[in-house]
DNA sequence: TGAGTTTATGCAATCGATTTCATGTCCGGT
DNA sequence: ACCGGACATGAAATCGATTGCATAAACTCA
């Protein structure tokens, strides 16, 4: 057969120390006298040991690991947040848990259940979707210290939030269009009901008024964040009477199926009408054309979810509440210009 | 403070039996009379008891998890493989962790080093690109047969391998192509050295020779499977002097930067030039043109390389070697069409 | 009725680490 | 020379489950 992994005991018998000795040389090396430590890490060597996960999980009560709930893990949007959050962990002996709550559905218990498990010991929360019932749950049992919310974030609840200022990049969209002349400005929104729809749609209200630029409810459009709904709304906007000549989407992925379906329809980006999209996804610069947006900090708000959701694991402190917004930058590329009247 | 979770001795206490007749209950029910058992499930009820898994992991000399290797995160392809692939452990008591290959390189001692650890009972690996050394170590200490790979795989490794019909999805693309009428037939291929882009290349070449179809150096274009690499052989091609009539890409994301491209240099798809992609992403079916492609069964190969994974932890068997190869299929959508001399 | 099974259950060892507590040694100060 | 403290180490309890073995009760069959 394979040779058994080294334990803490043969590791002990090697050097000639007891158990307790090993294990100090590893977590607490201070305590041990220099030669005793030499030879229990030449023993560690020899015998290639390494220390048994269960175990140590079993007797410091932890479970090693944090979940990651990701709404769908399709969508390009979560890659660079993911790679964040993943090299915020490296090194912090936490087993990073990914799953999809689009393709499994969580029950109200699954969550807190992790915990009691043992399965977990934090949470990441991509989806601004989880019910009431599930986080009382976790509170219930302890857990609520430990639950990060990032991007999205449950309405009423006191949970850590780590998102990009949303308002912040409604309103850069606006403003660049509006410096570009334009005033017909429409909106394509994020589904009903999503926290970010309303963030980014407020954000773009706002400023439109505080800029005086005129109003039709149906620039407006409901879209989902989705190549298809950006793909709808482009119709719909062939379809108007009075055009807007600028469209801000929600999310660059609506971005792209408004540009295909408005090329399609005849009308060319940026001369015809400009898009503005949000997130900045990889793909966005080699759109053609490429595409104006707003861009988050993918990568460093996957950081920093795992930075506040390690310091809870940490300290055990309860202070709550919203973390300061990460800040968003408007890029500029080809698919806005000046309208052409 | 919070209610700490009920171990197994709780319950124990509460239907007035011993921690062996719960656990059997639990696990084994069959052992155990009809009256103790309702009494159990009875009070594991009540104290909502819930099995602590890193003793019973310990217990069990199991981890409990299988790992995922995923080459990147942010591709769209592997959303809907990883989503098969939840599904399939889903029920088996075995969670699910994923890592990002590219952002976080393996060491060739990191992969055995999690099967050590007792972290990881198996491991699906998406990346063909895993050193032998790393695979080496794994057979070393008893993880061989534990280990599957899915999609790409190693070159000389005896591993079990999942993958579609690469070979006969080239195939599939050429013949349609000539079907059509084209005769003149470029390819992009993937990156140097990656398993697929071999296999898939060969596929179409020995196919355009079955058919006769003409040859031209400059028609295999080095790609990568990335939308910039498509980008990139849009120009290559407005350059050619002989130009191809149809193109057949390594990937859908390829596709749609070569589409766009091509479009931007003023031809039209598939009025001028013919595309066709392979992988059938979420979004080929949206994209204008809509693109014709070869469709891969992402869910089914994700739940296909679980099941295997599953029977070989459960069995301990050994066989390994290739699995039949997943069919592939071809979709016809918008984006080919007769050549139009 | 008694020997031999079968069935149901409990006791206690075990998995591999961490950590408390006790012990022993060595040192400096008076 | 003696005492107190600092330091190094080991013995053993502990985390919470699973399971081999022993035992007791119930049942079968001649």
């Amino acid at each position: 057969m394979f040779q058994k992994p080294a334990t803490i005991q043969d590791v002990a018998r090697a050097a000639g120390v007891s158990t307790a000795t090993v294990s100090r040389v590893l977590s607490n090396p201070g305590l041990v006298s220099e030669r005793t430590r030499e030879a229990v890490l030449l023993a560690v060597q020899e015998t290639g040991y390494r220390v048994n996960q269960a175990a140590r999980n079993l007797r410091m009560q932890r479970a090693g690991a944090v979940l990651i709930l990701v709404p769908n893990l399709g969508k390009p949007f979560y890659s660079g947040i993911l790679a964040g959050i993943s090299e915020g962990f490296v090194g912090s002996d936490y087993a990073v848990l990914i799953t999809d709550t689009e393709s499994n559905p969580l029950q109200d218990a699954t969550l807190s259940g992790y915990f009691i498990d043992g399965r977990i010991d934090g949470a990441i929360s991509l989806d601004g979707g989880l019910s009431a019932e599930a986080l009382a749950q976790c509170t219930r049992c302890g857990a609520g210290g430990r639950i990060v919310f990032l991007c999205e974030w449950v309405e009423g609840q006191d949970f850590p939030v780590i998102s990009s200022d949303n308002a912040e990049g409604a309103r850069l969209a606006i403003r660049h269009l509006h410096d570009l002349g334009h005033k017909k400005i429409a909106h394509v929104t994020g589904p009903d009901g999503n926290i970010l729809t309303t963030a980014r749609r407020e954000g773009m209200v706002a400023e439109r008024e505080r800029l005086g630029l005129p109003v039709r409810s149906e620039w407006i459009i409901r879209g989902d964040f989705s190549l298809e709904s950006g793909h709808e709304a482009a119709h719909r906007i062939l379809a108007m009477r009075d055009r807007p000549t600028a469209v801000f989407c929600s999310a660059d992925m609506v971005a792209f199926g408004l540009i295909a379906g408005l090329i399609a329809g005849g009308l060319r980006v940026p001369e015809d009408i400009s898009v503005v999209g949000f997130d900045d996804i990889e793909m966005s610069g080699s759109f053609v054309p490429a595409l104006t947006t707003i861009r988050q900090d993918r990568h460093g708000l996957g950081r920093r979810a795992a930075e506040v959701l390690l310091d809870r694991l940490a300290k055990a402190n309860d202070q709550s509440g919203r973390e300061p917004a990460m800040p968003v930058e408007l890029v500029i590329r080809a698919s806005t210009a000046p309208p052409t009247d």
